[in-house]
Parts: structure tokens; C-alpha cells; sequence
RNA sequence: GCCCUCGUAGCUCAGAUGGAUAGAGCGUCGGUUUCCUAAACCGCAGGCCACAGGUUCGACUCCUGUCGAGGGUACCA
């Protein structure tokens, strides 16, 4: 049950009998649990318009709810005019037991049933490997797909990637010239290649297969071995991280679909786009909202070549005509401008691009040893994603991605990602996990009759640390549609330290089983069920495992 | 110059829709194990929420300005 909802219903109708046309009530969670378990600001709220004292306002509202409410124990009145409600024990009660009927469900919701969302991330160009610069990304993309279809979102995960471009051609060169130094060591590497050491493992194939007999070949052979292998390597590092796309989507099929000649010549015909020095230049100048930053841009090079924002306009306009209900794509702060260039584009054409939520999440600095870790591609001095999962494992990398909001730059600790220890904020949660596994394995020992069936006395619950428990978990299905709403998957780690904290107190002052106690322990043995539900569920979000041992 | 994000404890960061005495982890110091996992628990210390104005019953939160950090401002993606 929702008790939200609830208590809203409620005092909707109570201010509605008092005189308040179409009332919006806002309830809220106080931080200090002194004030109740809901409090409601509505008497100061509507007090002042009704000409009434909030406090005096706030008397009437709580005499009309009457003192009988199931599932309102108390209600009073503090500080300026807030309404605090106690929740009866009664409720939480019956929650426990949804949680224990629900076990694996309990937390979603179907807010969004029947509605398909599109996600797209990742969508690095297939020229290397993964490295570290895409790890935040690829885990946030993985938790928020999660998120979405815990609110009933069908969801599509997108990879969209560029093998028609400058980059492509870069990698071609560079397998090429790697190739020809099998043979010819003083070869000379061009201008500006890749420098990774995967580019020699390419070559290698090749001449494993081949020999030498593509020396005098074009670059079509060395860049479609070049994306083979990169694209391999990619997915692998993916499939590690328990990611799996259901599109890859290709640049080169917009050219083959006529899409992005088609929106070229929607822009001419609209005289949105101009040509000067050779190149086909957009009016963002007049597109974009904010026109202090406007200057146009060039969609077509004077070589005849699109630039990336034609292709990502066509893109997205397909996304758009698929139908999806929502639209995420997911960009790190470097790409932070280019997108409202596109959209802009995309209304210009008159495409609706309210469906369209960009996310951009700030950048991530390894640090070692206080120190932050330097990248550069030139010298092949690259931090791959593979070389930290196998430093960190895969649920610590996808733990400290996603913990911090995406607004914020991200420091990437790596000596405490690497510390197995009590230092180490993953193991805290899954430490809980593992602890409720052990205990229900050890209560069978003692009371072999317990299980599934058991029907418990929830109402031998209540020291403090019980109460408290129960109460963090009734909130979950609660935190995970904010999370959803915004996008947010770390208010779910936030959520979890909490039930994690509330878990151990309670294991430490609460003796679960007791051969003495049976009833009791048949109880505390359920809620250590719920907990672990809990746990587990929001790990499935966050997208990390739940160790049944440590 | 202009645009985006950020500035909260020694460090790394939470603080949805404005709410009551601003929180957590790490670090420091000190306690807890004859007992279900001590990767745990309990306690002490630590703050002009960058700064200055404004909006109102009320501002860490919204608005304006200043300072500082990161990112962008390509005929790269």
C-alpha cells in the first residue's frame, strides 16, 4: 500500500470541506524523526490565503482527521505550522508482509506499463578498446536501463557508433602501417595513429592470415579488420560488466537509407542552411534558444563530407519516428554542447524533441596515490576498462560510477576501489547481503521446520531497531520511482546504505535465532528476509551482484 | 568573451518538488567479540553550506552579481 497516497487522499479531502479549491498536498519525509514519520506543510500553505493563523489552520485540519485512522497514529502540530503524522505500527506490519509476498517485484512499479523507452550509450567508435573515459558512462547507462524498467518501461538499449568517418580512416592507416613493419621495421608510423598496442595484434592477425599479400592493398581490408577486432573487444569488455545492447546502430546505414540526404535537403528547403567556402553551413545562429552562444555550423565539409551532426541529426529524427515514449541518450560533459545543436536542428524541421532527455555526466579522474592518473592515447598510455575491472572487479567499477550524482565530477579512487577491506563503501552493502544469508542458513540448523510457509507474529516486532528497520524498508518502492523520475541511480546507493546501516544495528542488538525463542526468531528471521529482498532488488538496479557469502 | 556543470567537515561526497537543530563514508582519537560473519557496532572531535545582495512566513536549495575549479566553444566525435 501506498501510505503516501494515502495520507494525500486524506487531507486533500479534509482542505477541500475547509475551503481550499483544487488543493495540492506536499508530503515530505522530515530528517528528524522527532517530527513524525509524514509531515505536511499544507496549513501554512493555505492558511495565509484563507486569511487564517497556520497554526490555529493547522488545529482544524487535524480535528477533522478524526483519532480512529488505521494507519495514523497521532498527529500534531509544530514549529510554524507543520502537520507531523505518525505512521501506526499497523501499516508497517502489513508492509512486511508485501514485502514478503513481493520479494522479487517489490519496489517496481507500473507507472510505466505499456510505455518503450530507447536508450543509447556507450556508443564509443569501434578504433579501440574501452578505456577508463567510458566507464562512467557504461555503468550509469546499465543502472538507469534498470531504473526505467523497474517503472514498467519497455526498454530498447542503443549503441550507435561511427564507421564511416576521419576516425575510421585514422584506424585503417594505422593497422596498415603496423602491418607493413612486420616487414619493414623502419616503416614510418603516420601523423596522429593510434598508438595502442591492439593495433599491432591486428596486424598481426592479418599477416597470420594473409602474409604479406596485402601490402599493396587498400584500406578497406585493414579498416574492417581494424572494427572486426575493435568491436569484439568491445563487446567482451561489455559482456563483463553483464551489458548486453539490442541494436547497434550504424552511421553507414543512414547513408544507405537516404536519411541523411533526406534531412540535408529538408534544411535547404526550409532555408535553414546556406553554402559558403565550399561547405554547407547550418543557421544555428537562429535555432538555438540561447542566442548569446550562437554562431551557425558547418553540417556539410567543402570535401563533400557530412560532419557528425548531420548523422546524429537523421539519428535521432529515426529514433523519433520509431515511437518510443522516452528517449535517453547519455554523454559525458565533453559532448555537452553538440547535442542541443542537433535538437535544435531536429525542431527546426519540425520534430517534436520533448521525448528527447539528454544526460550529460561530468568526468572522472583516477586517482593513485593521491595523485590523478594521466592519460593520452598518443603514447598508448591509456587505462583500459578491461585492466580495471580486472584491477577493481566488476561490481566495485560499477559501484563507484554510479555512485556520485552525474552533475558532479567524479574522483575515482582506485587504491580504495582496490582495498578489499571495511574501507571499501561496496563491501558495506554487500557485507549486509552476504551476513542475512549466513544467518538463514544457520536457521535451519536450529529450526529445520522453518521456511517458505512459515507464517510469523509480526506484531512480536518492536524494539527500536525492528521499528526502524521496517519503516527504512517501506520507502523503497518510494525511492526508486525518484530515482526513475530523474534519472538518478545513486539515490538508490544512498537508499541502500541506509537499509545497510539500519541492518546492522539491528544485528547487533537483536539476537535472530534463538532455540529458546521460537516465535521470535520466526519473525526476526522473516524481516531478515525482507531485508535481504531489498537489498538484493536494489543491487539488481545499481547492477551489481549480492554475495551470498564473503 | 560566451555556454554548461560544480563550490557543503581535514579528504571524497549525500542533501527531489524551498521547510524545523545541514548528514554519511574515509581520516583522527577512544570503546565493544565465552554469543547467528568484527568487511560489523558504539562514542568524541570536526561547518559563516565559496562570497555579496535579492525574492518570502522560511533559502544549502530559487534569482542577480563576484571569485574559484572542470568541460565546451572545429570543415574531430
Amino acid at each position: 500500500m501506498d501510505i503516501k497516497q494515502y495520507v494525500t487522499d486524506k487531507l486533500k479531502n479534509i482542505l477541500i470541506s475547509l475551503g481550499v479549491e483544487e488543493p495540492s498536498v506536499i508530503l515530505e519525509r522530515p530528517k528528524d524523526p522527532t517530527h513524525g514519520d509524514i509531515s505536511c506543510n499544507a496549513a501554512m500553505m493555505y492558511g495565509k490565503k484563507l486569511g487564517r493563523n497556520p497554526k490555529e489552520f493547522a488545529e482544524t485540519i487535524i480535528s477533522s482527521l478524526g483519532s480512529d485512522d488505521k494507519y495514523i497514529k497521532s498527529a500534531n502540530i509544530a514549529g510554524p505550522g507543520f502537520i507531523n503524522l505518525l505512521i501506526s505500527d499497523e501499516y508497517y506490519r502489513e508492509s512486511l508482509a508485501e514485502i514478503l509476498t513481493n520479494k522479487e517485484s517489490f519496489g517496481s512499479s507500473a507507472t510505466n506499463a505499456g510505455k518503450t523507452a530507447n536508450l543509447e550509450w556507450v556508443s564509443a567508435n569501434p578504433t579501440g578498446p574501452l578505456h577508463t573515459g567510458h566507464g562512467r558512462q557504461t555503468a550509469l547507462g546499465k543502472a538507469i536501463a534498470n531504473l526505467l524498467e523497474w517503472t514498467g518501461y519497455k526498454v530498447t538499449r542503443e549503441y550507435y557508433y561511427n564507421n564511416a568517418g576521419k576516425q575510421m580512416d585514422n584506424l585503417a592507416r594505422s593497422v596498415y602501417a603496423r602491418y607493413r613493419q612486420i616487414f619493414e621495421s623502419e616503416y614510418p608510423l603516420p601523423e596522429d595513429c593510434y598508438a595502442g598496442e591492439y593495433i599491432g595484434e591486428i596486424a598481426a592477425v592479418l599477416e597470420k592470415e594473409h602474409g604479406d599479400a596485402l601490402i599493396d592493398s587498400d584500406d578497406k581490408v585493414f579498416r574492417e579488420a581494424g572494427e572486426n577486432w575493435c568491436f569484439g573487444a568491445i563487446k567482451q569488455t561489455l559482456e563483463r560488466l553483464g551489458i548486453a545492447h539490442d541494436v547497434f546502430y550504424n552511421e553507414s546505414s543512414l547513408y544507405e537509407s537516404g536519411k541523411i540526404k533526406e534531412t540535408l535537403e529538408e534544411f535547404k528547403k526550409r532555408g535553414l542552411s546556406y553554402e559558403k567556402d565550399g561547405a554547407v553551413w547550418l543557421k544555428t545562429s537562429e535555432l538555438l534558444k540561447n542566442k548569446k552562444d550562437a554562431a551557425d555550423k558547418v553540417i556539410v565539409k567543402a570535401t563533400g563530407e557530412p560532419t557528425y551532426r548531420l548523422p546524429d541529426m537523421a539519428y535521432h529524427i529515426d529514433k523519433v519516428q520509431r515511437g518510443y515514449d522516452l528517449i535517453i541518450d547519455i554523454f559525458g560533459a565533453d559532448h555537452g554542447d553538440t547535442y542541443k545543436e542537433v535538437l535544435a536542428g531536429m525542431e527546426g524541421l519540425g520534430y517534436d524533441t520533448s521525448k528527447i532527455k539528454v544526460i550529460i555526466h561530468q568526468m572522472v579522474t583516477f586517482v593513485q596515490d593521491g595523485k590523478p592518473v594521466k592519460m593520452s592515447k598518443r603514447s598508448d598510455n591509456v587505462y583500459y576498462l578491461d585492466d580495471l575491472i580486472d584491477d577493481v572487479g566488476a561490481d566495485v567499477a560499477q559501484f563507484f560510477f554510479v555512485m556520485r550524482s552525474v552533475n558532479t565530477h567524479l574522483d575515482f579512487d582506485i587504491a580504495l576501489a582496490k582495498e578489499e577491506s571495511d574501507k571499501n563503501p561496496v563491501f558495506y552493502l554487500q557485507y549486509a547481503h552476504a551476513r542475512i544469508s549466513s544467518i538463514l542458513r544457520n536457521a535451519k540448523d536450529v529450526f529445520p521446520e522453518y521456511g517458505e510457509n512459515t507464517v510469523p507474529d509480526i506484531n512480536l516486532l518492536k524494539t527500536p531497531e525492528e521499528l526502524s528497520l521496517m519503516k527504512v524498508l517501506t520507502v523503497f518502492p518510494e525511492t526508486v520511482a525518484s530515482a526513475a523520475v530523474t534519472y538518478e541511480p545513486h539515490k538508490v546507493i544512498t537508499y541502500l546504505n541506509e537499509v545497510a546501516e539500519n541492518y546492522h544495528r539491528f544485528y547487533h542488538n537483536n539476537r535472530v535465532i534463538d532455540a529458546e525463542a521460537k516465535e521470535l526468531s520466526y519473525s526476526r528471521l522473516k524481516l531478515c528476509e525482507a531485508v535481504k529482498a531489498v537489498l538484493k532488488n536494489g543491487f539488481d538496479i545499481i547492477g551489481i551482484t549480492a554475495p551470498e557469502r564473503m
